[in-house]
Formats: C-alpha cells, sequence, structure tokens
DNA sequence: GCCGTTTTCGGCCCGACTGTTTTCAGTCG
C-alpha cells in the first residue's frame, strides 16, 4: 500500500498524504486496543484521501464539510478530524492515542509479520519504538526472553535484513519479464491446466509490490513443491498445500496458490480485484442471500457457479470486469448498469492490439541510442503501421538538442528513408515531429514557422520544475495555445519513485487542452506512465484526446508501449480517446 | 465509524498459513 508516502512540500497533494497517513495510523492505534470496526474505516478514508487527485483543502475551501462526507469512507467522525487538521494541522485524538503508544508505526508494520497487536507488545515488555530497537532486541535475544518464540525473532531478523536491501514495490514494467518467464515455467508443468497473474501484476498496476500467481490443477500440492525448486526462488517464506510465498533472488517476494480447476473463475475474481472490489462483490452477494469466496458463488452449500469469471459476474448481475479497473472506483455500478441495459455502462476499454503507431521517439540524432531507420524497421517488426520521430530541441543542450536548421535537416533525411526500397510501398510511415520544449515563460525554444512544417508537435517541461502552481498551469496553458503544438509530453513530469509531479492544476489544463484541441500524452516509459489513471480518466470525462507512447530511446523501449496502453485502461480510455489508435491518416485529422 | 435494492439501526469479506498461549489469535492478501 501507498499509504505512508513521503512528506514532500513540493508536491501539490502533501496534505492529503499527511492526512491519509494520520487516518492509517489511527486505524493501527484502534486496532491495537482491540476496538472493532472502526479501524477498517480509518483505514479505507485513509485510502480514499490518499488516492485523491485534489487537494482536500480546495475541496474543503470549494465544498465545505459536506465536500468532504462525500470521499468515500469519510463520514461526519472522520470529517470532523480531516477539517480539524486543515485548520490546525493537529488531530488531537491521535495525538492522544499515539501518547499512549508513542512508536513509529510506518517504520514497524513495514516489517513482514508485525502488526498492531505485536507491536503493542513489543512497546509494552520491552518499550521498542523503532524498527532499529526491534532489531537490535531480536539480535540480543530479548525477544525470546521476553516470551516470544525463537522462530518469531528469527523470522523478524529475516524480514528486517529484507528491508534493508531497499526494495519495496517495484516497477511493473522492470519486474514484467521475470514475471512473464515464472509463468512459462509454471504453465509448463505437466500437472498444471492453466494459470495466470494474480493481483496487481495482473490488474497491470504502475508498480508491483509481490508476484502472485495462480495455478489450476488437480495436484496441487506437487505443484507447490515443484515451484520452490525453481531456480529463481532464493528461500521459502511460508508453505502449505495450496499456497507458498517465496523470496525471489531479484529480491522480490512471489506467491503461489494453486486451486482445483473448476474454481478457475472464482479463484481468478478473489486473487485479481484490489481489496476494495472484493469486498464490494462479496456484499453484493451476501445482499442477494449467497457467499461468494475464492471457491465459487454459494447459496448456502450449493455451488452456482464458479468455473469462468463471466458467470460468476453474471449471476451477480453484472457484466465482465476487466482486471486492470477491478479497484471499486465505479466500475461494479457500471457493470451493474450495463447488464440491466441502461446507460453508463463499462467502457469499451482500448485494446492492446488498437494503437497502430507510436508517437513519442528519440533517435541518434540526438540522445537515442539507434538511427531513425533501425528505430522505424523494429517498429514495423512490432506490427506498427507508423512512428514520429520526435528528437529533442536546442534547449536541451546536453542531448544535443536540435536548431531549427538542423530540424529541416532531419525532415528531409525523414522523406529519404520514406522513398527507401524498404519502406516505399510497405504501408509503414515515418512521421516528422519533435520534442520542443516549453520555456519557463510558455514560449516554445523553436520558431512557429519551422514547427509548421512538422506533421506532429509534441511540447515538454524539462526545465524549471519548481515553479509555483499558478506559474506552471499558465506556463503549459501558454504552450497549448500555440497553434503549432499537438501533444503536451508526459504533462506531469513525474519519475516513479524518484521525483514528484511538478505542481500544475491539471483540470484547468485539461480545460484547456479540450477548448485549444491539445492532445495530452500517456508516456508509457516504466518510469513515468504520464499521466497517470486519474488524469487519463478525467480527460476522457471531459473528451480530451490521448496519446499513447513509448518514449523510446532505444529498439528495447518500444516494447513498453503495453504498460502504456494498461495505463490508458485503467483511465477508462476507450479507442475513440486514443488518436494513434486510428491509422495515421485519421490520426493527423484529429489534430488541431 | 460508516452506510443503505433488509436505509437511520445493525450489521461490517473471506480464508490460508504460522506460531504457539496446542485451539486459536495474528497477519496477510
Amino acid at each position: 500500500m501507498g499509504v505512508f508516502a513521503s512528506k514532500d512540500p513540493h508536491c501539490i497533494l502533501y496534505m492529503n498524504k499527511e492526512i491519509s497517513k494520520i487516518l492509517y495510523e489511527m486505524a493501527i492505534l484502534l486496532e491495537m486496543k482491540g476496538v472493532e470496526f472502526k479501524p477498517r474505516m480509518y483505514e479505507k478514508a485513509a485510502g480514499s484521501v490518499e488516492s485523491l487527485t485534489e487537494d482536500v483543502r480546495g475541496i474543503y475551501k470549494h465544498g465545505g464539510f459536506k465536500a468532504l462526507e462525500d470521499i468515500s469512507g469519510v463520514g461526519s467522525s472522520i470529517g470532523k478530524k480531516i477539517e480539524e487538521y486543515i485548520k490546525t494541522r493537529r488531530v488531537k485524538e491521535y495525538d492522544k492515542l499515539k501518547k499512549a503508544v508513542p512508536v513509529d508505526i510506518e517504520d514497524l508494520v513495514s516489517v513482514e509479520g508485525i502488526g498492531p497487536k505485536t507491536i503493542l507488545r513489543l512497546y509494552k515488555k520491552l518499550k521498542i519504538k523503532t524498527r532499529d530497537q526491534l532489531e537490535k532486541a531480536a539480535t540480543r535475544g530479548k525477544l525470546v526472553k521476553a516470551g516470544f518464540g525463537k522462530k518469531t525473532e528469527d523470522n523478524i531478523l529475516k524480514s528486517i535484513g529484507f528491508l534493508k536491501k531497499e526494495h519495496g514495490h517495484c516497477l511493473l514494467g522492470e519486474i514484467m519479464p521475470t514475471a512473464e518467464k515464472i509463468l512459462e515455467c509454471i504453465l509448463a508443468l505437466p500437472e498444471v491446466e492453466s494459470a495466470e497473474f494474480g493481483g496487481s501484476l495482473r490488474r497491470m498496476a504502475e508498480t508491483v509490490g509481490d508476484l502472485d500467481f495462480i495455478a489450476f490443477s488437480t495436484k496441487p500440492s506437487e505443484v507447490v513443491e515443484k515451484f520452490i525448486r525453481f531456480p529463481e526462488v532464493q528461500s521459502v517464506h511460508s508453505k502449505g498445500k495450496h499456497k507458498a510465498l517465496v523470496r525471489l533472488s531479484i529480491e522480490t517476494d512471489a506467491d503461489i496458490w494453486v486451486m482445483d480447476p473448476q474454481a478457475t473463475g472464482a479463484a481468478l475474481i478473489g486473487w485479481t480485484g484490489d481489496k476494495q472490489h472484493n469486498i464490494a462483490l462479496r456484499t453484493l452477494a451476501e445482499k442477494k442471500g449467497w457467499m461468494l469466496n475464492d471457491y465459487g458463488l454459494w447459496n448456502g452449500k450449493i455451488l452456482l457457479v464458479s468455473k469462468t469469471e463471466e458467470e460468476i459476474y453474471k449471476k451477480l448481475g453484472m457484466a465482465w470486469i476487466p482486471p486492470e479497473i477491478r479497484n471499486n472506483t465505479g466500475e461494479i455500478e457500471a457493470a451493474l448498469r450495463q447488464a440491466q441495459g441502461k446507460p453508463g455502462g463499462l467502457p469499451h476499454l482500448v485494446g492492446y492490439g488498437d494503437v497502430k503507431g507510436d508517437l513519442q521517439i528519440q533517435t541518434d540524432w540526438t540522445d537515442g541510442k539507434d538511427s531513425i531507420e533501425t528505430m522505424a524497421k523494429a517498429a514495423k517488426e512490432l506490427g506498427h503501421d507508423y512512428i514520429l520521430i520526435t528528437d529533442h530541441t536546442k534547449f536541451l543542450a546536453m542531448t544535443g538538442g536540435s536548431d531549427e536548421k538542423r530540424l529541416i535537416k532531419q525532415m528531409a533525411a525523414i522523406d529519404k528513408i520514406n522513398s527507401s526500397s524498404t519502406f516505399h510501398g510497405s504501408g509503414f510511415k515515418i512521421l516528422k515531429g519533435a520534442e520542443v520544449n516549453i520555456m519557463p515563460d510558455g514560449t516554445l525554444d523553436i520558431n512557429d514557422e519551422t514547427l509548421a512544417k512538422l506533421d506532429v508537435v509534441g511540447a515538454a517541461v524539462h526545465s524549471k520544475f519548481n515553479m509555483s502552481e499558478k506559474d506552471m498551469t499558465a506556463r503549459i496553458k501558454r504552450a497549448m495555445e500555440n497553434q503549432n503544438v499537438d501533444i503536451i509530453f508526459h504533462p506531469t513530469g513525474r519519475l516513479i519513485q524518484k521525483r514528484e509531479a511538478y505542481k500544475v492544476d491539471m483540470d484547468e489544463l485539461l480545460k484547456t487542452a479540450k477548448k485549444t484541441k491539445t492532445v495530452m500524452e500517456i508516456d508509457a516509459f516504466p518510469d513515468r506512465l504520464d499521466l497517470k489513471d486519474e488524469y487519463i480518466r478525467k480527460a476522457v470525462n471531459m473528451g480530451v484526446k490521448l496519446a499513447i507512447d513509448t518514449d523510446a530511446h532505444s529498439i528495447e523501449h518500444l516494447k513498453f508501449l503495453r504498460y502504456g496502453i494498461a495505463q490508458a485502461r485503467r483511465g477508462w480510455a476507450e479507442k475513440k480517446d486514443v488518436i494513434n489508435a486510428h491509422n495515421w491518416q485519421e490520426m493527423l485529422k484529429m489534430l488541431k
């Protein structure tokens, strides 16, 4: 969970993070006291506040207390605490709870196997407040002396050792090749009838905590035994008849769960949706007097359906929901409406095979590794119909960015390659573009006369990231208003796990994009994925068009496209929303 | 503390695995 995010005052949403952290800690502090049900709500509210795309202060300012209560999981009591924090930067009840158990909760719960009850026990018996203190105590055998078991002590030391290696969540694009290799090995086992990814991997989330695999077999324990002997497995954390949790040699955990093939649909549903999606489904089943678990949908002891996901969703009165959007943000209601033939059904998500061309490609004319021709050939082999060459421009001197003269030279070079024997008449087209810099005042570093000659112009912020929200918004808006600017590349500038997005009013940008017919990019590079899914959804709702592309700097990067498509799907984007899900002639017509 | 196709009270998702207090609480997903 990303509940404990770093406190960065440069990030516009930092107060959301502070509040969600307090709510999450309150959930744990209440859980310690053995309070029932409340912790769950605090945790839910924490998650909702954390995933807001608007600053909670803005929500409060515009909509007042009532707007706070509209946040899922926030009612009058938690709402008052949020209000209190906005006004005073404190929550008295939190301070009171924290005073009773003054420990570093974030630090301690990050240790695998440590939860609220254990934290309390550690504090009461050994006055342990931090992970460092816990490690020291465990190393000296103090836990055993205090009545904990030897195994517990060993496991704590192991978990802390793992944490120290600084792993956390991996980028989807970094981990996917390994995950696919392991899935192939599982599928190759003779006992296995079928197998799939589960969890965040199947949802194609931006980052993945551990790798979940679900295998279907009538001989579960044999599959588990073989799995834990895979060469990628470094150590076995736990193992049962149907499940195993292992640590891989790449410093990531992997789960396998082996189920009866009869329960394929139920198991996939149970292991794919996020927590809130599953709770919502199970609650829905219960309201019909049934029960949904990982083995099927039941009426008492009678099995209703279990074999396929489609059957189960259908029995619950819903259309099948694509894995990428199973996160309880409206997909369940949409699936219900769709099954009833009402408007407001599920989106027809853009498909993994729908994107016909790549619209951001760097070459060896600037900081890319490969030539225009090499990139084009590789893209053609991947099945693309076109690419757009978008080398950097002169302000980015370190990349050897082109000036007007060089851009014109490159256009001629592209014409020559297009008419060469390799590409002429092949149906494949290399389009001319650039990634121009948006200067701090919103002007561009290439003159309009030259830009007008390009097929497609992308513009991006590459400097002075720490401007105020007002200034940064005005800067990008001015670029959008330029008649030649077609696409804003990586619109928020974030680098996942490395750099926060710059401060910008996305609602305002999307309004301007709509007005000026400027396209917003979904940059598929694994550490960018920019726009992020919530913003994509906003763009889609407002009718702003999107471009999915890889920002490739070498032929290997062209394969990142699928992560951008996954991102678009998680933002509910359809084929009609994505300009490069059309052939290049149609795509060009969709521009301003 | 929240929430509503059992709507302002009475419920709150479900199950596997571990360690151990050896019958079940704690943690995880």
